[in-house]
DNA sequence: GCTAGGGTAATGGCATGGTG
DNA sequence: CACCATGCCATTACCCTAGC
């Protein structure tokens, strides 16, 4: 009800481990401005689905190839945020309900730590997009007017998001089965067929040996994958493989 | 002008503490 | 005893500066 208790057992950890960190106090910036917008200056990549991926410019060279097992980074917090808005449009929820919500829809292959989780709610609380209701010393998150408006607008990325999800979750079946050593890999994709595979692989491969090509065959391999795009998602019906 | 290295900032996860 | 919330620490990526 009115236990306020926070921030008091802090004091003494931190004080111990604050000697040797030449960093300063970067813990109330969360709460104090709810969330560190903008990722850097210039920040080149970023937005992506899988976002500023763990393999950027560093050290790992490219690593992903879009598919295999980012270990790190799975999402944006930006992409956190509409899920959570998503998983609260249907019911309302606690804060560890919904990262066990997300953990179950993946198959386990997501479950946002807390310290992402709070932190993501507690910013959708200040703007606006969610209301909470204090229950003894939990907090009951539900969608507001103006988090639903924002889920509306954002309707097709998280449609994307959690299609990605459910796809991720079928492959981490499929590979939890070949681990168990029951099924080669008959469905190593997520329950795509031996051609659609075999397609995207060819089509990365076209794509990789054009790295360095100039911008107008650029635009043209554009112009096609866009044709592409559009026939796949026209005409979903009759696989043309 | 380009490449390599170092430094700074941010994100994600783990550990601790508290309450029902 | 089990579950939830908060805070701190560690790891990773990006940007900037220096040297060749």
């Amino acid at each position: 009800m009115r236990h306020h208790n926070h921030h008091q057992h802090a004091h003494s950890r931190w004080h111990n481990h604050r000697a040797l960190a030449g960093r300063f106090s970067l813990h109330s910036l969360w709460h104090a401005i709810g969330r560190h917008h903008h990722r850097r200056g210039g920040g080149a990549s970023g937005a992506g689905p899988f976002g500023g991926g763990p393999f950027g410019g560093g050290p790992g060279g490219f690593g992903g190839e879009g598919d295999g097992f980012p270990r790190g980074r799975k999402f944006t917090s930006d992409d956190l945020q509409l899920m959570l808005l998503a998983l609260l449009a249907e019911q309302p929820s606690h804060g560890y309900e919904l990262i066990r919500a997300l953990d179950a829809r993946s198959n386990g292959f997501y479950s946002p730590s807390p310290g992402m989780v709070y932190p993501a709610l507690t910013y959708l609380e200040e703007v606006g997009q969610v209301t909470v209701e204090v229950e003894g010393n939990r907090k009951r998150y539900a969608l507001s007017e103006a988090g639903r408006e924002q889920l509306t607008a954002n309707r097709e990325r998280v449609d994307l998001i959690f299609a990605k999800l459910t796809h991720i979750a079928r492959k981490m079946d499929s590979v939890r089965r070949a681990f168990a050593g029951e099924e080669p890999a008959d469905v190593s994709e997520g329950g795509w067929v031996p051609e659609l595979i075999e397609a995207r692989r060819a089509l990365k491969r076209a794509l990789l040996l054009r790295t360095d090509a100039p911008a107008d065959e650029q635009r043209r391999i554009a112009a096609i994958l866009a044709r592409a795009t559009a026939e796949i998602e026209g005409k979903t019906s009759t696989a043309s493989v």
